[in-house]
DNA sequence: TCAATAAATGAACAGTGTTTAGTTATGAGC
DNA sequence: GCTCATAACTAAACACTGTTCATTTATTGA
């Protein structure tokens, strides 16, 4: 039995071997420039020996994914100490972001590149890279709970949040911020986060004015 | 001369013949399924002769990538009819995710896909890409002189919208509707973009209440 | 030591983007 | 009409890609 323990673990440790090089090589080229062959080389193997581990490149890929989906996840919990779920929330968002920036690979791995996000959460159901939306959907629901937002569906308000920090990120990744004059990306993460919280404080604030000049109704129209 | 403008015209109809003929394969089988050898033998021609035409496959792709950025420029401008700059900004998000879905391998081309959106933005500068973008920062910069908006940096206030619609297009295109129950993606679009703006309606009604009560002043903390 | 099993590979296959040498069509000048 | 330069086009190849499979090499239990 312990020789087939054996024979598991160096099985498990080629797999780490062969998802460590690869993730070195896509960090350093790119996914689009390495190939099976370049892997290969890297760990001194012949191609078809990687095709013994993973039964093709989506694999490596998917896994690399579910990886992905793990390290987020640490990053998350890691920064939730914090007892105020708006500012949970925030932070939650600011982690986020700042996941995507430091890996940027993993990010675009795990939810840009095509079939990326759809086919971690669909066939890997329940499993790893629903965590951090459930931690978000969590979230959601306890400053719903504590009256800091409107009573919606707790799905649609975290679409919501998510898309507004997706979109940051993978903007940015995708190289926006040569747009903007040499001062630091961050300032401008800080500030649209700001700004998008302040939106209404500021909309409101009008609005109050008016309200307490000739008691005019919100109306809750759509804009 | 007469004759030469007819060469440069098959010329150009030969160029649009290729862009799409490409397209349409696209739309078909998506991009990474469809070879320059594929669209030779749609149109009927060798794969060299594409070569004659345009540099590269990745030529292609970049002037593809420029009729979508027109396309979505006249989405723009034909729904901008409205008086209210707010309104007109609302409509402007909508009417951008309605181009996205519509147009889902166009979106993946401009602002998906590796190298995407820089490669636009920077080579093509000033020029088309960026007419959109001053679109939305002149609305915004209207929504600030009306004051609907805080006074803020208006790139970074563009940029803000822009993230948000674009997290919210990009995710749906990337398949996360299927988290969602089997209603409409509209009503998950048309949700999240309420929840986004009744936001600090609320926060602002519940602090507004504060205020009344014991004269609380707002902070303008970083949450 | 020997058969059986596992691990690794060389060589090939079908496909890709791209280049180049060579062929075919076109239009101008005689 | 006939030449001839120019333009349009292509067959064939090149250097790649992911992947498979027959074959070889290493490891193990009897």
């Amino acid at each position: 039995m312990s020789i087939k323990e054996r024979k598991e673990l160096e099985k498990s440790e080629m797999r780490g071997l062969i998802l460590n090089t690869a993730m070195n090589l896509f960090l350093d080229k790119g996914f689009e420039n390495i190939t099976i062959r370049n892997i290969a080389e890297k760990i001194d193997y012949s191609p078809a020996t990687i095709y013994l581990y993973f039964k093709n490149k989506d694999d490596i890929l998917f896994t690399l994914r579910k990886i992905g989906f793990e390290k987020l996840y640490e990053h998350q919990v890691s920064s939730l100490k914090f007892d105020d779920p708006l500012k949970r929330l925030h932070r939650q968002g600011k982690t986020y972001i700042k996941f995507a920036l430091e890996n940027p690979e993993y990010y675009d791995l795990m939810f840009i590149m095509r079939g990326a996000v759809a086919r971690t959460l669909d066939i890997n159901n329940c499993d790893v890279g629903l965590d951090s939306y459930e931690l978000l959907k969590k979230n959601v629901k306890e400053c719903m709970d504590e009256g800091l937002f409107p009573r919606t569906d707790i799905d649609v308000a975290a679409f919501a949040l998510w898309s507004y920090v997706h979109g940051i990120a993978s903007l940015i990744i995708r190289g926006v911020g040569i747009m903007f004059p040499e001062e630091g990306i961050n300032d401008i993460i800080e500030g649209s986060l700001n700004f998008m919280l302040k939106f209404d404080d500021h909309k409101n604030r009008n609005k109050k004015k008016l309200d307490l000049s000739n008691k005019q109704k919100t109306t809750g129209e759509n804009i």
